[in-house]
DNA sequence: CTGAAAGCGCTAACAT
DNA sequence: ATGTTAGCGCTTTCAG
């Protein structure tokens, strides 16, 4: 049978308060702090968490929602989110919504049910409305229009910097290729500002920005580039996205860098050791992982907290462009 | 203020003994059912299921324990392990160890006091001693002298098949390149049977086995192939490290798959639409998964088990090798 | 079929 | 500084 806190508190001769005392760090006196601790050793007591958060109404659980683990870029960022939680000695439950609403409310609703203290989101549903206000969460990149905090990398900077970055190099025909959908992310700032600095630089642009979800890509990125000979410069809104377009270069015989230069965006890794796959604009994805726990414990307890943090992203130089 | 059962209870105007049978789907009188399911909207009433561990002592909660989740691999299989898990009412607390026997510790002891109900873990330390018997453990890959269960791709069938798909394809100097600990595991098969096949095939064969940690790889992985310049067929132990290998074979000037053919090993995808990296062994993450969780469950419910389970694999035939 | 009541192991308020 | 005690919200006998 596993011993209770009452066990320890027989064994050492005190009270049950006394033993609860130690174990939360309050002060006690030595020589009890002392019979106590060897009480717990003596039967390898542990504390159980749930009785203590039926009295607290805490669990020290954060839920972590994301579309799916298995790609990189959510898996990179849950395991920053979880190395720092951890840290705090918070858990992690782990939930893959798929991106389907009928499943995100399957997860607010075990959300309810287990006292989770808050949400770190990545979710393009209108997922604020089930999560009843009073339950901490923080939205990665999705801005809802209620009060929920939002954390995001700085989409109009690295638009900006792509530009930038492919004009240096000589490119005269930019292009944009990208997706999105109708919700509003900061997301959609890459194409903005890619095509505001184009435009200010007096520079011919062209746009192939796709609605979610995508049919006929193959054909549509190949009539785009047939259409547009003399594009040299191309940036994808994320790095999947452009290494498929890189695919359809090929097939058209356009070399890369030689004939198009090519900037990516996130800086996906495919574990922590390995190499960035291309040029890209890196999103910082350990700073908004630290970013959003720290939001989430302000919003935890009480302390006042940053409704937007938007952070600076960097320029990764690889294979796709020249120099 | 939240409703408690008391309050459904009260509202319904019934024992709580009554509610508690309802929410837990045991029979009740017609009227009495709707009454209370009645005051249990009204009262946007959800159960607290801490309070019910206190009794049951039970989480329907499951521990995956990887060394990180950001490596495709294992995302893949989380994934796939929360799907399950999820389908059954599981939840699942996310565990990167990094590999550290420490940290590993750190997690047992978070395991047995938030009354998780059973492990996954993918880990290559003596996990089993700290982890009290009594608590369900399904390992991967791994083999553990304790009574672990155990589930893994049948690495032996790996090799073999990674042999003769080269020898088809008119190899004559086979390699096999590769990194292991001490600890006793499936992943070895891949090199034991793909030697084994070999040499029983007369050929010539040639092996590099890293220890790990491994230290210079990219001298110690040129200087091979630069004393063995006849090898014409590689297999990896895993799609990484195969990659890794080609880079430097690039650097020597090698032509992949005209002057060598590789196979790999995993199957790795770096999200569920995208493609597979190159040719190579598919584990069966997906039914790993399964198998996983089906034992796990089995083991929760006093079910017998089976204490080793080795799932086929597949050949998945892509760019690095010819045909 | 259903109401009443006894805890599960802990924390926190109240005494001393 | 520390012992005592009242619950937290639920499940589960035990009666009826």
């Amino acid at each position: 049978m596993k011993a209770t806190m009452k066990d320890v508190a027989k064994l050492a001769g005190v009270g049950v308060g006394t033993v609860s005392r130690v174990i939360n760090g309050v002060r006690v006196k030595d020589s009890t702090l002392k019979k106590v601790n060897q009480s717990i050793q003596e039967l390898g007591y542990e504390p159980d968490i749930y009785a203590r958060g039926m009295k607290t109404n805490r669990s020290n659980t954060i839920a972590l929602i994301v579309p799916t683990i298995w790609h990189p870029f959510f898996s990179e960022f849950g395991f920053h989110v979880e190395k720092e939680l951890k840290a705090l000695g918070y858990k992690i439950f782990l939930c893959n919504s798929t991106g389907d609403p009928a499943v995100e409310d399957e997860y607010i609703q075990m959300i309810k049910q287990n006292k989770v203290d808050g949400i770190i989101g990545i979710t393009y549903t209108d997922i604020d409305k089930s999560v009843s206000s009073d339950i901490p969460f923080v939205s990665i990149d999705r801005h809802f229009t209620s009060k929920v905090t939002i954390v995001a990398a700085d989409s109009k900077q690295g638009g900006e910097i792509a530009f930038n970055e492919l004009n240096k190099r000589g490119c005269q025909h930019f292009a944009f290729v990208g997706t999105h959908q109708d919700k509003e992310s900061e997301t959609k700032n890459r194409r903005i500002y890619f095509e505001k600095s184009a435009r200010r630089a007096g520079k011919k642009i062209s746009i192939l920005d796709f609605e979610e979800p995508i049919i006929d890509f193959e054909n549509q990125v190949q009539k785009f580039f047939i259409d547009n000979p003399t594009i040299d410069g191309l940036f994808g809104i994320n790095d999947f996205l452009a290494m498929d377009v890189m695919k359809e270069l090929e097939k058209l015989g356009k070399r890369i860098p030689e004939d198009i230069q090519v900037i990516g965006f996130d800086g996906v890794k495919l574990s922590e050791e390995r190499e960035y796959l291309m040029t890209t604009i890196r999103q910082p994805l350990e700073t908004m992982a630290k970013v959003a726990v720290e939001q989430i414990m302000n919003a935890i307890n009480g302390d006042p907290i940053d409704y937007k943090t938007i952070i600076p992203v960097t320029f990764i130089e690889g294979s796709t462009t020249k120099n």
